[in-house]
DNA sequence: GTTAGATTGTTGAATACTCAACTAATATCA
DNA sequence: TGATATTAGTTGAGTATTCAACAATCTAAC
């Protein structure tokens, strides 16, 4: 298994790869941006706040509150600071278990969601929404549920399925390396 | 103009901008990850790496450079900076422009790169490339042209067309918003 | 030619994220 | 019960990115 052949990239999937890239860098990076200059805190933090709002106590334990937001443990724990700083959130011991800490949305946190939230929906119907088509829009749910599963599901390095889709281009092994030697 | 109605995102399109950004930090995580990991490098600089590798000379300007691998010129200089310290690029004064500077692949640097290559071309496949049938990876390309192309030519807040994505289910204005104020 | 403006690239401060190390409390199991 | 392992969460150091300010050079217009 040691001396396994790499696959290098067809030009049409270092297209595709390219693209998305760059696709999302502009997306991510215009919401960011608009939530940065208009509520002044990065997106990860928005939705922080979003998954306390929509909780019914507006309260979450911290371990709950990092798997909803796709955050590291440390991550949320810095960012939950800074947002306490602001008095957008609360920390406060866990009743049930002495370890733990429940963050609850402040009602000026709730205040300063509802503000900022307009204006970042407007900027993702901008980035993204308007912008595909309800039939694209439906592609990208796919693809993305496709991402996530396969994350999830990760499989070992070379599955026998997987070489059905090196058939039709089979990028000729020294055709996008020895002078090139990457794939972005 | 000032109070234009926020429309609101419906079931449908909220479910899949989130499931997007699950996907995307999942993706760019793991993709991250290896490389850093195997590498000692962030993807960026892997781009910026590759960028230069591609090009003739294996030289750039900053400015083209960081066109070219999609970065500020801030954030271009920080990590040409110290890529220099690993000696994986030279830095020399651009002969036809004295503002200028031209970035130069070094021999290590085109090794290291060599030597990053497999691991990230087969992280790629893994958490994209070969996750998606060759459609979907179509259909993914031809959505990212069109993000990026909004990008490039925005327009006005409320063009007319966009309104007839909004035919099919209104998004009832307080549907998903009085208690719940934000869409991630 | 000289001046006003634009471009090139760097810098430092502020912020956010990652990683590893750590404390404290709870679970598991002999 | 007592020992061990797991889980919860925080912390600090290191690093990357952003932003605004800046110096230096080039370009254009008069």
């Amino acid at each position: 298994m040691s001396t396994s052949e790499t696959r290098w990239l067809t030009a049409g999937e270092q297209q595709a790869w390219r693209e998305f890239i760059t696709a999302s860098q502009t997306m991510f990076g215009a919401v960011e941006g608009q939530l940065q200059q208009d509520a002044g805190i990065p997106h990860g933090y928005y939705e922080i706040l979003v998954r306390l709002s929509e909780t019914p106590g507006r309260a979450l334990r911290m371990s709950q509150l990092a798997e909803a937001s796709t955050s590291s443990k440390s991550r949320l724990s810095h960012a939950v600071a800074r947002l306490e700083e602001r008095g957008w959130i609360l920390r406060t011991d866990c009743p049930t278990d002495r370890r733990g800490q429940v963050a609850q949305l402040t009602d000026e946190g709730f205040a300063a969601l509802a503000a900022a939230a307009p204006g970042h929906v407007a900027q993702v119907r901008r980035s993204l929404i308007d912008v595909l088509t309800p039939e694209q829009l439906g592609q990208l749910r796919e693809i993305s549920a496709a991402i996530i599963s396969a994350a999830d599901h990760p499989r070992g390095p070379a599955a026998g399925i997987l070489d059905c889709n090196a058939t039709t281009e089979t990028s000729s092994p020294g055709s996008r390396e020895p002078e090139r030697a990457a794939t972005s």
